[in-house]
DNA sequence: AGCACGCCGACT
DNA sequence: GTCGGCGTGCTC
């Protein structure tokens, strides 16, 4: 590797490199440990298994302990190092990352400053890495060498019977079968073994296998003008040398996933391969459904999938014989060998950031693919992310609009409900004059209604009266909520739970205060006030087990069940055209988050909601309560204008330096005291600012502060923004002060690079 | 991240 | 005197 520092001070003139012996060296990174890539020497006998993209054993420090790593390369060059170690072994017989994977994990190293050994550990399955649902056999055969001198040879009866079986068996046996047919114990057989007469197989099998149900198939839609339109642009860029990534701009209902799935048609026909990344909540039955549906080889990766379908699906992508891969955020990982078109379903969505290391966006990962790759990229959203969208703007990527729903069908209809001036006395509660109004009008017709309250639990907060105590989290110091089905205050922030107080733990007055609605409240107050109804809930505590989203989402699709209340997972994707009503309970949770993106999450999640109905004949109408129905992001989103947003929310990105006008790198540490950490990050800004001057790097520091969540798990955090309009400044800089600065003993910093998430 | 090396305090 | 505390620094 070019940049790995030598041990030698200089490297060999160049007359002197004639007369050096040329050795195979591979390079190889670690998934812990030092970052940083190390050489070693790949003995002759290993040299045809030693490839870039397998792991190796290799033997590490002093005690030349032996730890395993990845070989990224391997090259020809004069032995210019003086300590080198030789590979030990080599642990895969295959490989688990192509050459452009390598390149691409390479350049996500680089780009969220973390190791690249690290991001390989995530990108390469556990239950790959592990061979999940594979068992390494010993077959044994007898060459027909020996078979023809078999009569000849002197041997016990045990090992003539033994061996006579195994030269007439019309396959290779294992030990114990072998020892079964022979009706012996293994022990004349490995004699047999021990003399040379039996070959012996190691060989790696897979024990499962996973039915391809049958599906109903489905004939291509007619696409009206704008699908067509879209689809021919796509296309056009499908045979591009380098197709530059398109944003396909439609509204709620406006058809893109038949755009999706007739251009990779296209790319499937052509013997290629696609990957369609959706967001997490999204990879449900319907999605698989549709494009099973359509295609014939399709791979579903999802969370709840056993290590060993998930190594098998891994080994059938890598194989070639998946046509489609469909996933969430890592689907953008799949080894697929001919990939043809990269597909980013709701390319805003928040899920596509992954919030461990490495903090990598899906969606810069996969136009860093799409372009190591030279093929399409489609970013598919009715609400695209400001980043996205000013890329289109700026002609970085291609935007093709589709602005209506398909079959002409009118957007939904939104109103906004005034919390302030609501005040009418029968309405006590989570739900309004006007919306019950709406709600009893639309059962009356036969239609369904969604309820979308961002919160779960049945009280957000738990005050005294008396004394003005609230309840809160030990460990995190914020406020505790009521779940009153199994009667317990819940910390959402990490998993302490208490017993239900009935009373103040501090002046014990008895008279304690539920207050702060969430969704349990809610489907209460449903169920009371639309008794003869049924409804169902639909929140992470009551989707917990596996099978319970679908379950849910059948008995909202028969109609047995007419009102759906959720949080946000019900927002997204759902296709039921009955849903004639949908309400927003409270538009405002999202809203006064410290956190600048408060306002796009906010018009995203009032968007996509509102685009849950006017999908059949009936029409449909949006409800939103809110306390402050002119923030721009509310009126945006209520007049179905996305334009509108934009052009309020980018003047204010530019004025504060804020994506996508800046970089940003988000630096939080975290440690059991409060003073320790605040000084160790402040230290760490001291080191930034006299980094960035030493260089002449034009980069903005805010902080050492408080992260909004002060203290999560008895931890105490604090946090640094970075701002620069070169993110190469600002990982040069934190890169430096990484190896400059002695960490104490239990402090910890982590660095997210493009950050989402400010909690 | 581990692990050796090293430079100081309480024991046989 | 030496056993072992954990504070630095190196690992191809």
């Amino acid at each position: 590797m070019k940049n790995q520092q030598s041990l030698f001070e200089s490297s060999p003139e160049p007359w002197e490199l004639d007369d050096q012996p040329q050795v195979m060296i591979a390079t190889v990174v670690f998934s812990t440990g030092p970052s940083q890539p190390f050489d070693y020497l790949i003995p002759d006998e290993l040299i045809s298994q030693v490839v870039p993209g397998r792991r190796v054993y290799v033997p590490f420090g002093r005690s030349n302990r032996p730890i395993l790593g990845y070989c990224v390369e391997v090259e020809n060059r004069p032995l210019t190092s003086r300590k080198i170690k030789p590979i030990k072994s080599v642990l895969d017989e295959q490989t688990l990352l192509s050459s452009r994977m390598l390149t691409l994990t390479r350049w996500m190293a680089d780009y969220y400053l973390c190791g690249w050994g690290q991001v390989l550990e995530a990108v390469v399955p556990a239950a790959v890495r592990g061979k999940a649902g594979t068992r390494e056999v010993t077959l044994l055969s007898v060459s027909s060498q020996v078979a023809t001198q078999l009569p000849a040879l002197k041997l016990s009866p045990k090992q003539q019977q033994a061996l006579q079986i195994l030269a007439v068996s019309p396959r290779p046996l294992t030990p114990p079968e072998l020892a079964q047919q022979a009706s012996c114990t293994t022990a004349p057989i490995n004699e047999l073994r021990k003399k040379g007469l039996i070959q012996t197989e190691i060989r790696r099998v897979s024990h499962a296998h996973f039915d391809d149900e049958s599906h109903e198939r489905e004939q291509p839609k007619q696409l009206n003008p704008d699908q067509q339109a879209a689809l021919a642009v796509i296309l056009e860029s499908v045979g591009a040398e380098n197709p530059v990534p398109i944003l396909l701009h439609g509204v709620t209902g406006s058809g893109k996933t038949e755009v999706y799935i007739q251009a990779i048609e296209n790319v499937v026909a052509q013997d290629r391969q696609a990957i369609v990344l959706v967001p997490e909540i999204s990879l449900t039955p319907q999605t698989k459904q549709r494009f099973q549906a359509r295609f014939n080889q399709i791979a579903v990766l999802h969370s709840h999938m056993s290590d060993v379908e998930r190594h098998w699906q891994w080994k059938r992508i890598a194989a070639g014989q998946v046509d489609v891969v469909v996933g969430a955020r890592s689907a953008i990982f799949a080894p697929t060998p001919r990939l043809g078109m990269i597909v980013i379903d709701e390319e805003h969505d928040g899920s596509f950031k992954q919030d461990s290391l490495p903090r990598y966006h899906a969606r810069e990962v996969a136009a860093q693919r799409a372009r190591l790759e030279g093929i399409p990229l489609v970013l598919g959203s009715a609400t695209p992310s400001l980043e996205t969208w000013y890329r289109a703007k700026s002609r970085v990527y291609q935007q093709v609009a589709m602005p209506s729903r398909v079959g002409n069908r009118p957007m939904p209809y939104v109103r906004t409900v005034d919390l302030r001036v609501e005040k009418n006395p029968n309405s006590r509660g989570a739900i309004s004059r006007q919306l019950y109004l709406a709600m009893r009008r639309t059962l009356q017709d036969e239609g369904q209604i969604i309820l979308l309250l961002n919160r779960r639990g049945h009280s957000t907060h738990i005050q005294c009266p008396a004394c003005g105590h609230v309840a809160e989290c030990p460990h995190c110091e914020m406020p505790l909520t009521l779940h009153l089905e199994i009667a317990t205050a819940n910390c959402h922030y990490c998993d302490y739970k208490i017993k239900a107080p009935n009373h103040c733990p501090e002046c014990q007055y008895t008279g304690i205060r539920f207050s702060g609605i969430g969704t349990q409240k809610l489907e209460t107050e449903v169920r009371a006030k639309f008794k003869e109804w049924p409804s169902i809930r639909m929140d992470s505590d009551t989707m917990r087990k596996p099978g319970s989203h679908e379950q849910a989402l059948e008995r909202f699709r028969s109609g047995e069940v007419r009102i759906l209340v959720g949080t946000q997972m019900i927002a997204k994707g759902l296709d039921f055209p009955n849903v004639l009503l949908v309400g927003v309970i409270n538009a405002d949770t999202a809203l006064h988050f410290p956190d600048t993106r408060a306002g796009e999450r906010t018009f995203q999640l009032i968007t996509q909601v509102a685009g849950r109905t006017g999908r059949g004949d009936k029409g449909g109408e949006v409800l939103v309560q809110t306390l402050s129905p002119d923030h721009p992001a509310i009126e945006a989103a209520t007049r179905h204008n996305y334009q509108m947003f934009a052009m309020k929310e980018l003047p204010f990105r530019r004025e504060f330096m804020l994506s996508p006008f800046a970089h940003m790198i988000r630096i939080v540490a975290r440690g059991p005291q409060q003073s320790q950490v605040e000084l160790f990050l402040g230290e760490l800004a001291d080191k930034f600012t006299q980094y960035a001057a030493e260089q002449k790097l034009e980069v903005q520091l805010q902080g050492p502060a408080p992260a909004p969540i002060e203290k999560l798990r008895d931890n105490y955090r604090y946090h640094l923004l970075l701002k620069s309009v070169s993110l190469d400044a600002m990982r040069r800089i934190v890169e430096h002060c990484r190896t400059a600065l002695s960490l104490p003993k239990d402090v910890a910093w982590i660095v997210d690079v493009d950050p989402l998430d400010m909690m």
